[in-house]
RNA sequence: GGAGAGGUGGCAGAGUGGUCGAAUGCAACUCACUGCUAAUGAGUUAUCUGGGGAAACCUGGAUCCUGGGUUCAAAUCCCAGCCUCUCCGCCA
C-alpha cells in the first residue's frame, strides 16, 4: 500500500499513475476521509490530553490526602466525549485502510505507458529451431509418451488438474532441484521450504488480499488460504520486523506447489497444461535497499534467465505497460520462452520490483547503520521459473521426428543420466 | 480434542487500579579512567503518529499479544480471540 502521508502531498503524481493504470480509483474519497478523520484525531487528542493532565492531578490529590472528587466529577463528561470520539474515529480509519488496501503501485517511470500492446521486447535470447517435420504439441507428446495423465487427473480433482507419471513426474522434480541448486550455489540464495496454507494477514501482506480473493482457494473452516505464489509465504517472513542494514540484500528461494481457481478464465487455454489449478514453481525473493532496488531487479531477472539459457530454451524478455504490471508491482519484466508446438510464447516468470509497497503492508523495515533511522525495505521476486509451462517449451523444443524427447544436458544428472524419454 | 499455566522493551525479568513507557539485570553504544584487553564509573539505547524549528532539539497523542468491556483513570480487573508452554488423548 502507499503511504497515506505520501499520497496527500503527491495527490496530482498518485492520480496520473492510476490513470497510468487506467484505474477508476477516486483518489478524492481518499483524500476526504483521510481529511475527517485526521479532524476527529485532532479533537481526541486534545481531549486526551486534558484528561490525562487530570489524571496527575487527582494522583497528586490522593497523594496529600485531599479528597479529588471534584476533578473526577469534571472529568465524567470529558470521558464521555472521548467515548463517542474515538467511536467515530474508528469507523474512519477503518475506512480509510480498506481504501488504501485497494490502491495499486505508483509505476516506476521507466514502465511503458499504455494497454498491454504497450509492452517492449527488451532482448531476444536463442533461436527458435527449425523442424523438419511439423512438431505436436506438448499435449500429444505427454499422451503419447505416457507422462501425463490428463484424463486421471481430472476423475480424481477435476478439470485443469495435472497427474504427471513415471519420466513425466521425474522430470518434473529434476527440474525444481536443478532450479534450486542453481540459486542457492551460483546466485547467492538461501533455501526456503514454507507452508503452503497461510492466514489471511499474510495473503494481505504481499497484496493478494483483499482484491483477489476469488481467485484464491480457501478453507472452509478456518481462515486460511492455499498459497498462489511462494512469494506469499516467503516475503512475509520478515513481516513485523527491523532487519539491520547489513542483513540486506537477503535472497531467498523456495520451491512450491501453486494453487489458483483463474475464477473466470474459463475457455482460455483449457486445453493441455498452459493453465492449470496447481503448478509447480521455484521462486526469488529479495529484501533491499531503496537505492538498490532497480539494479537488483536487473540481476533477478537475469538469474531467471540463466534457467532458461542453461536449459537452451529460447525465450524473450517483455516490460510490461503500466496496464499490465500487478497490482503491487512498481515495474515487471515477463520471461517469454518459446513453445514450437503450440506455436506461442510462454511465459514462465514474471520478475518484479514492489519498492516499499509491499514492505508497507505487511511491515518489513531496516535501521540504517549511521543515522540510526528506521525504514521500509524494497521487497522483489521473480519466478525462477514456473514448471507447467517450461515442461511444455522442453517438450516441444526438444522432441524428435519418432515423438521422443532429448533430455536438456543440465538435467540428465536429475534423471539417473537419462538421455532421451521415448 | 481435553485439563492447566502463561504472553511486558534487543534479551531476561519485576510490576495486580493513579506518581508506569514501565524497576532491575544482560547486551549494545558514547564518554571518563587505564600500556592493550579486562575491570570500574557516568550517560544513552523501542515503535507509530500530530505540531513547532534550518537543525541539534522541544512538544501533544498512541502502543505492555489482538479486539471489546468496566472505570474519572487499565500493563494491572472482566469477556472473546490468537499464540506459546506442560500433562493427557489422537496421529504421519
Amino acid at each position: 500500500m502507499l503511504d497515506m502521508r505520501f499520497i496527500r502531498e503527491n495527490a496530482d503524481l498518485v492520480k496520473t499513475a492510476l490513470q497510468k493504470r487506467n484505474s477508476k480509483f477516486d483518489l478524492d474519497s481518499v483524500l476526504r476521509v483521510d481529511d475527517d478523520r485526521r479532524k476527529v484525531l485532532g479533537e481526541v487528542e486534545a481531549l486526551r490530553a486534558r484528561q490525562n493532565k487530570a489524571n496527575d492531578e487527582i494522583s497528586a490529590l490522593l497523594k496529600a490526602k485531599q479528597d479529588p472528587k471534584e476533578t473526577i466529577a469534571s472529568m465524567k463528561e470529558i470521558s464521555r466525549q472521548i467515548n463517542e470520539l474515538e467511536g467515530q474515529l474508528a469507523l474512519k480509519e477503518a475506512d480509510l485502510n480498506k481504501l488504501l488496501l485497494t490502491i495499486p503501485n505508483v509505476p516506476h517511470e521507466s514502465v511503458p505507458v499504455g494497454a498491454p500492446d504497450k509492452a517492449v521486447i527488451v532482448r531476444n535470447w536463442g533461436t527458435p529451431r527449425q523442424f523438419d517435420f511439423k512438431p505436436q504439441s506438448h499435449v500429444e507428446l505427454c499422451e503419447n509418451l505416457d507422462i501425463v495423465d490428463f484424463a486421471r487427473a481430472t476423475k480424481i480433482s477435476g478439470s485443469n488438474f495435472l497427474l504427471f507419471k513415471g519420466w513425466g513426474a521425474k522430470l518434473e522434480r529434476a527440474l525444481f532441484n536443478f532450479m534450486l541448486d542453481l540459486h542457492t550455489s551460483r546466485h547467492g540464495y538461501t533455501e526456503i521450504f514454507p507452508p503452503y496454507l497461510v492466514n489471511r494477514k499474510t495473503m494481505t501482506g504481499t497484496g493478494q488480499l483483499p482484491k483477489m480473493e476469488e481467485d484464491m482457494y480457501r478453507l472452509k473452516d478456518e481462515d486460511m488460504f492455499l498459497i498462489p505464489t511462494a512469494e506469499v509465504p516467503v516475503t512475509n517472513i520478515y513481516g513485523d520486523e527491523i532487519l539491520n542494514e547489513d542483513d540486506l540484500p537477503r535472497y531467498l528461494t523456495a520451491y512450491t506447489a501453486c494453487f489458483r481457481r483463474e475464477a473466470g478464465s474459463y475457455g482460455k487455454d483449457t486445453r493441455g497444461m498452459m493453465r492449470v489449478h496447481q503448478f509447480d514453481k521455484v521462486e526469488m525473493v529479495k529484501f533491499v535497499k531503496p537505492e538498490n532496488s532497480y539494479a537488483e531487479l536487473e540481476t533477478l531477472v537475469n538469474n531467471a534467465e540463466t534457467v532458461l539459457q542453461l536449459l537452451g530454451l529460447p525465450y524473450r524478455v517483455v516490460a510490461l505497460s503500466s496496464q499490465d504490471i500487478s497490482f503491487a508491482a512498481a515495474k515487471c519484466y515477463d520471461l517469454e520462452a518459446w513453445a514450437p508446438g503450440t506455436d506461442k510464447w510462454l511465459e514462465v516468470s514474471s520478475c518484479s520490483n514492489f519498492e516499499g509497497f509491499q514492505a508497507r503492508r505487511a511491515n518489513i523495515r531496516f535501521r540504517r547503520k549511521d543515522t540510526k533511522k528506521v525504514e521500509f525495505v524494497h521487497t522483489l521476486n521473480g519466478s525462477g521459473v514456473a514448471l507447467a509451462r517450461t515442461v511444455i517449451a522442453i517438450l516441444e523444443n526438444y522432441q524428435q521426428k519418432d515423438g521422443s524427447i532429448i533430455i536438456p544436458e543440465v538435467l540428465r544428472r536429475y534423471l539417473d543420466g537419462k538421455e532421451t524419454i521415448s
